[in-house]
DNA sequence: GTCTATACCCCGATAGAC
DNA sequence: GTCTATCGGGGTATAGAC
């Protein structure tokens, strides 16, 4: 099925590149919810009309746009991941910093994905790949694997509480399970409520809502996976000065 | 200076809480960023530029909308707060679930205060005080003043770190402090992460980052919550299971 | 594959009559 | 205080010539 590689389609390569290389910049200028074809266009230097024979519709280039943004967070992170050891405390460290960095480098890529939804617009399954690439090393790596979470730490008031928090956290369980590890529910637990304190963190950084509150975020942030790597039973790490 | 309340002044009143109100309407469907003066006078049946005797621009649409929605959240959480017993670690919960319930309710209402910033907005100071009632509750109650976090909780790696750990969160330890109570850094500290993974938590959910890996989100969240007041340091409380 | 032209919408903000 | 009219922009998307 595959023609080797024609001129014609190096051009086409070339042009879809260039499309989303300006609404990407357009998407740090005016926010997901403004992205315009016509700005692409005019940005380009070719008639508005052309772009449709490229992008099928504004809808298009939004998912588009996605996609390319959580693979470069994917790269990101992975490229992180990678160059470290796998300690799995170190890892967890190097992971959170690197998505905060990332999304204070980039704050409307980082709104796009984890941001408040566009209005009127819904993402098509073929976004869910790029982004499970994001917390892959999590799971993957030996993260959770080795967590040495104290199994007397019963939150739980009572069996039925408990029965339904576990039926609520299976299938990141089963997620974890089909990598290859093995975690708890009590893990499961510690790993959602960790991942949404650094979520949680970075949205309020951006957001302005730590303005009055906190002198310098940095610190705060850190002594913050610091905290959540204790509550995913992680053992102590050597120093992580290094990781902003 | 104030005159008695003239057949003028109630239907300005009038007019402008009618303006409010179509405004918050097309927020629910267009979200914050493309709000506009033009569809709340279509909405009115009314010309464009009468709204403008009532409004003085987009902008200040936009900042009313903000204090307004600010001022209904706190008082939702107010009213919460109050019909409850002053346990520290009830208010917790109720302040919690509070927040997260209202933003299951009003996602467009929470995304315009707590989600991605309108981009060419910012927002003036007179949103700071209404923004301040929603976390009153943790700061003037006795959440953290009884706390018995683990002094010996030593999350800071060396002496340089610690006391740049202190100086970020100082600020926050001062407006305890303002208001009474007297919390230590290390207090400071897990309420700023246990804020973080409470709107963490909801924007994941609200992002529909959860689909997939939790089967059903409120267990979920209410381990969130019993982890995060032991982190406060809170004692344990008896049941919680009406609070969703 | 690119163009012009077009149909049919949207917006913020102001001027001036009534 | 409301209106019409206007300036001067913005947008999605398609049709049809080249």
């Amino acid at each position: 099925m595959d023609q080797p590689v024609t001129a014609r389609q190096l051009a086409r390569e070339e042009m879809e590149r260039r499309i989303l290389a300006s609404a990407r910049q357009q998407l740090a200028e005016v926010g997901p919810a403004q992205i315009s074809l016509r700005a692409v266009a005019r940005d380009l230097g070719v008639a508005s009309s052309a772009v449709y024979r490229y992008v099928a519709s504004r809808e298009d280039l939004i998912t588009r746009l996605i996609m390319e943004v959580y693979g470069e967070l994917g790269d990101a992170i992975e490229q992180a991941s990678d160059s470290a050891d796998q300690d799995g405390a170190t890892q967890w460290h190097i992971w959170a910093s690197t998505l905060r960095n990332w999304a204070l480098a980039h704050p409307y890529d980082w709104a796009l994905v984890y941001g408040t939804p566009i209005p009127g617009y819904t993402a098509p399954e073929d976004t869910v790949a790029p982004a499970t690439r994001v917390n892959a090393p999590l799971l993957t790596a030996g993260v959770l694997s080795g967590s040495g979470l104290d199994p007397d730490l019963d939150l739980d008031p009572d069996d039925t509480t408990r029965a339904a928090t576990a039926a609520a956290v299976a299938p990141f369980v089963a997620i974890v399970g089909a990598t290859g590890g093995t975690i708890t529910t009590e893990t499961g637990l510690a790993m959602v409520a960790a991942w949404s304190s650094i979520h949680g963190f970075i949205n309020l950084e951006l957001g302005g809502h730590f303005v009055g509150v906190l002198e310098d975020t940095t610190p705060a942030f850190q002594a913050l996976v610091r905290r959540t790597a204790r509550d995913l039973g992680l053992p102590p790490s050597p120093a992580h000065h290094s990781l902003s």
